[in-house]
DNA sequence: TACAAAAATACAATAATAGTATCATTGTTG
DNA sequence: CAACAATGATACTATTATTGTATTTTTGTA
């Protein structure tokens, strides 16, 4: 579904993005966004009934974005090495594209609705990761006994993962955290560990 | 002047430092700040007298850190092209080092008294600045003709240049707006322009 | 002109923050 | 151990910021 947005929507849209990247969502007000933005706060109102549905409007934009390189990786023909080395670098994208700042909201506010949302959001596009995963499964990318469920799992401790200050002080930033959690696992799941790319 | 602090003190100016420069002045609270530093609001208040207070103490920490990094250039026994030089990166260190969410706070926020005092403390390192300037032209650094005060009308005026909407939409960036301005004074002063290096 | 979108402004209710006061806890030193 | 200083925890008030709305202008445009 593709929604087309007038200028002014645009223009809030991508000034929330701006700026809830670059201070998380609870430092920055809904004025500084229409300042940026050039609107007042009634257009802003007019397209968002909340501050919080702007951020959720920011943040199922960048899924949706993530979701569809995902796909193109996964349709693509090409051997499961390059598929993983490619996922592997578009987790690593990801990560850096959506701002630790933002994520510390996520993590934090318990209130706001922002981490309730995210949550749900998250559940939706694992089970769509793992259907396309059982399907290029199907086709012979990965290996037969691998159960791609085991993700959904994982990523749904991941989060209690991140908050461990034990893990924290050992990886330094959340983002390494997850990047190391994520080799982990992709490079556990190829068909053949010993030799890749070795079709 | 050497200032000795004490450990629960020197946690709470790098943890403003640190909360200041991402954040900007107003957006930090005292809160976060004394979270970061692991003590409590009372062992802050103890220390500073406001949240301002600090803010001076991490400003001047940072202009007298850079002050030094200029005497040492200035000392030391090289041609001017390398001073030059080495002041250049130096400018654009600082430049990176002043976070430009602090700068935002400095030059548009009017009431909270951080812009009067930076520009005092400016006033006094420029003067400074130029008495080493005069020092080294003494020593025939710079040529004769060049007068140092000429920088300090510059850089009275600079803060009306930065937020100038043309100049900035025309750089992108303050910084680079900044870069741009201290490298054409920079190389503009040289006591022998077009071929430099050339003792 | 007439109409819709946006801006400007003002506003009330709520929430966040600064800074203080009080009392409890720790830690250190003679 | 006793006494003292440094720090923490908590609660609190006054002030400020922020949200979201209502009302009135301005602007652009068919």
């Amino acid at each position: 579904m593709v929604t087309i947005l007038n200028k002014k929507q645009s223009a809030i849209l991508s000034s929330g993005r701006e700026l809830f990247w670059k201070y998380g969502f609870r430092k920055v007000s809904v004025d500084e966004i229409c300042n940026a933005a050039g609107c007042s706060k009634m257009t802003f109102y007019r397209y968002y009934t909340d501050k919080l549905s702007l951020a959720k409007a920011v943040y199922d934009e960048e899924v949706d974005q993530a979701i569809q390189k995902f796909r193109d990786i996964m349709q693509a023909e090409t051997p499961a090495d390059e598929k993983l080395q490619a996922m592997l670098s578009l987790k690593s994208d990801s990560v850096n594209n959506i701002s630790p700042e933002f994520l510390k909201d996520f993590y934090s506010d318990n209130d706001s609705g922002l981490k309730e949302f995210i949550a749900e959001k998250t559940t939706k596009v694992w089970s769509e990761i793992i259907s396309d995963f059982k399907e290029a499964q199907q086709r012979g990318v990965f290996r037969q006994d691998f159960k791609p469920e085991l993700l959904l799992y994982v990523s749904q401790n991941i989060s209690t993962l991140i908050n461990d200050p034990y893990l924290l002080q050992l990886y330094g930033t959340p983002q390494e955290l997850i990047m190391e959690i994520t080799r982990f696992f992709t490079y556990g799941i190829a068909p053949n560990n010993s030799k890749m790319s070795s079709k």
